[in-house]
DNA sequence: GATGGTATTAGAATCGTTCTAATTTGGTGG
DNA sequence: CCACCAAATTAGAACGATTCTAATACCATC
């Protein structure tokens, strides 16, 4: 396993332990699949992804990890309500994301010349107790730009 | 019915009315609603507002009024995941809301001083035909600061 | 008053997620 | 080495928002 993938699961590891719950190998396979991957996965694919170690792995146990994950912040969500949700388990720290209406490819988005707002400053500004920012840019992505897709039929994306 | 709700209203049916669809009674009393309030309703609390008009209304006009709508480009659709999508008739182009983990109230975000970053910056920087923008800011609300809400037990927010 | 197209309805179907109850696993003290 | 206990895991049921479907109602036009 790649050398910054093990620093990773390492480091989820380590929260969770922290947290005075167990990795087991089940969970310790979804881990090293969420650090292994930028795209983003669903709870499916990491399932498939896990099953391939251990074929009796249940969905539940996906879901349960995920939500110890999140206990700890070890994991950002990404919701959708018209699909399945999808995770990001390299950087669980507020990011933007680029999100393909065609395709449903979602990417991170780093461009050091957009600034993010602080949390700080819009919690000192609204009132609110802020803890997250989700920034989602939608569109048609440039693979999908290429084969000719049209982005107003897709917009009231699904 | 207000001035300015009136004014909105005219501007959703002759959006819709371009769309070559019919603005009907009931199509006109989910516009209205939407028009007439900035708490972002769900589909749901849409169609208990129309049903006090017409009570035999049934859920699918709802849904079927939003889609055209989104057709039409005069509402914002905010997708949730765990619980119902909320809807903004009142300003249909992209811009920021704050949303409580405890209540999970959604409201607009206006402060002058948070610019937002064009979607051409970014379309042009990423290679992305931008259409869209979402920008959430995830936290507690000060009334619910003032309950006494722990921020951290609802983290991951559902 | 008949016709045809659109709007509407009730309820079934779908799908991601959560819940539940039963079973399995793994470590600890005897 | 075994019994025990807590935690992990499983399969499948339950749930809820949304979408689909097929039948019915409505309305303008002839």
């Amino acid at each position: 396993m790649d050398l910054q993938i093990q620093y990773r699961v390492n480091e989820m590891r380590a929260s969770m332990s922290k947290l005075g719950v167990n990795v087991t190998p089940r969970r310790a396979k979804v881990l090293e699949t969420l650090a292994s991957t930028d795209c983003h996965p669903t709870v499916n694919e990491i399932h498939s992804e896990v099953r391939r170690l251990y074929p009796s792995t249940s969905l539940a146990t996906i879901y349960n990890t995920i939500e110890l994950l999140k206990e700890a912040g070890q994991v950002l969500e990404l919701e959708f309500s018209g699909s399945a949700n999808r995770y990001d388990g390299l950087r669980p720290d507020s990011h933007p994301h680029l999100i393909c209406l065609s395709c449903r490819s979602v990417e991170d988005m780093d461009m050091c010349e957009i600034e993010d707002v602080s949390l700080d400053q819009v919690s000192h500004a609204s009132g609110y107790q802020l803890v997250r920012l989700r920034t989602d840019y939608y569109g048609i992505c440039p693979a999908c730009q290429e084969t000719g897709e049209d982005p107003t039929s897709s917009v009231g994306h699904k």
